[in-house]
DNA sequence: AAGGAAGACAACCGCTCCATC
DNA sequence: CGATGGAGCGGTTGTCTTCCT
């Protein structure tokens, strides 16, 4: 296609900042904010790539930055969000506050791989190392249709290692709770698909029951628009992702929400509606009341 | 004390996604 | 609807530091 090179190589600087450099950046995104990476580096007097001002920005200058170790609950969350989202270092990122895709990513191969690797785990796919129907395992999931896939599926758990934390085996627990005790019935080929249009490896959620029955838990102060029509009804599995609008949605809250929006729609058509107060459920750390926008996992 | 190995992390590169025209 | 460009992401590399012999 030959597009044009981000920045003029042979005019940048390249290699470690100076402190003049980081200061011109900081000093120029307090007074003008992010954005525009491509021109920031003349409009602030850089002899930088564009690309690599944001990510000097993003990944070290940021005030909201949390430098220092990370902490064993962190570990463990890294861990578990690894085996849920495989190497989406930004999604991963988002939800853990003040820290960067990249320190994540740099952590997980220096540190948590090797972790990993010393209690027996392959830290690829979070199986036991010497689980010899791990390869197997994930060689007929490739091979299969996703709909026999999700026919065959016969665990009942969701596995994050063996050996977590206490904490985190709780937060584990948790969720582990909160997605069987819910009432809604979750079509296992539909949440294959989901996943793949979220490009959500199914390889990375191995022991991933997919009879699961998934929804939001019923609530007395559920929000009205949960409520189709006056009468109220849990929301399908696409639903509680956050895909109102998805064709996938099976409980019909797409074509009651299309006149009944609490929030808006982006130009792509996907809502970015979430329920007000009431329900409380927390996949993935969400806030009691929210209903996951998969993009809200996108925090940088 | 010197030198090599290993570890840690900042930064770069190339690709993809998405909005715009 | 395809081309284009900006932004972001993940993989990889380079360099500095620490550890070990």
């Amino acid at each position: 296609m030959g597009r044009s090179p981000c920045c003029e190589k042979a005019h940048t600087n390249k290699g470690a900042w100076t402190k003049e450099e980081d200061d011109r950046l900081i000093s120029y995104i307090r007074a003008h904010g992010e954005g525009c990476w491509r021109s920031l580096p003349k409009a602030a007097g850089l002899l930088r790539c564009g690309k690599s001002c944001r990510l000097r920005w993003i990944n070290y200058l940021r005030p909201d930055l949390k430098r220092g170790n990370f902490t064993e609950e962190e570990d463990e969350l890294i861990i578990k969000l690894h085996s849920l989202l495989g190497n989406k270092w930004s999604l991963i990122a988002g939800r853990l506050p003040g820290r960067t895709d990249n320190e994540i990513k740099n952590y997980w191969n220096t540190h948590i791989r090797r972790k990993l690797l010393s209690r027996g785990i392959d830290p690829a796919t979070h199986r036991p190392l010497n689980d010899s129907t791990s390869a197997s395992h994930n060689q007929e999931q490739q091979q299969q249709p996703s709909s026999l896939v999700a026919a065959t599926a016969t665990t009942t758990t969701i596995s994050f290692a063996s050996s977590v934390s206490a904490s985190a085996s709780a937060a584990v627990k948790q969720e582990q709770d909160t997605l069987t005790t819910t009432s809604a019935t979750c079509n296992a080929n539909m949440f294959v698909g989901i996943m793949e249009k979220k490009n959500i490896s199914m390889e990375r959620c191995p022991d991933l029951n997919l009879e699961l029955t998934i929804s939001p838990p019923r609530h007395v102060d559920e929000p009205d628009h949960h409520k189709f029509s006056g009468i109220e009804r849990s929301l399908c599995f696409v639903c509680s992702l956050g895909l109102q609008n998805s064709k996938d949605c099976k409980c019909g809250y797409a074509t009651v929400n299309a006149n009944n929006v609490n929030g808006s729609t982006n130009s792509n058509g996907n809502t970015t509606t979430t329920a007000s107060g009431g329900a409380g459920y927390d996949f993935l750390g969400l806030k009691p009341g929210s209903v996951w926008d998969y993009r809200s996992l996108e925090m940088k």
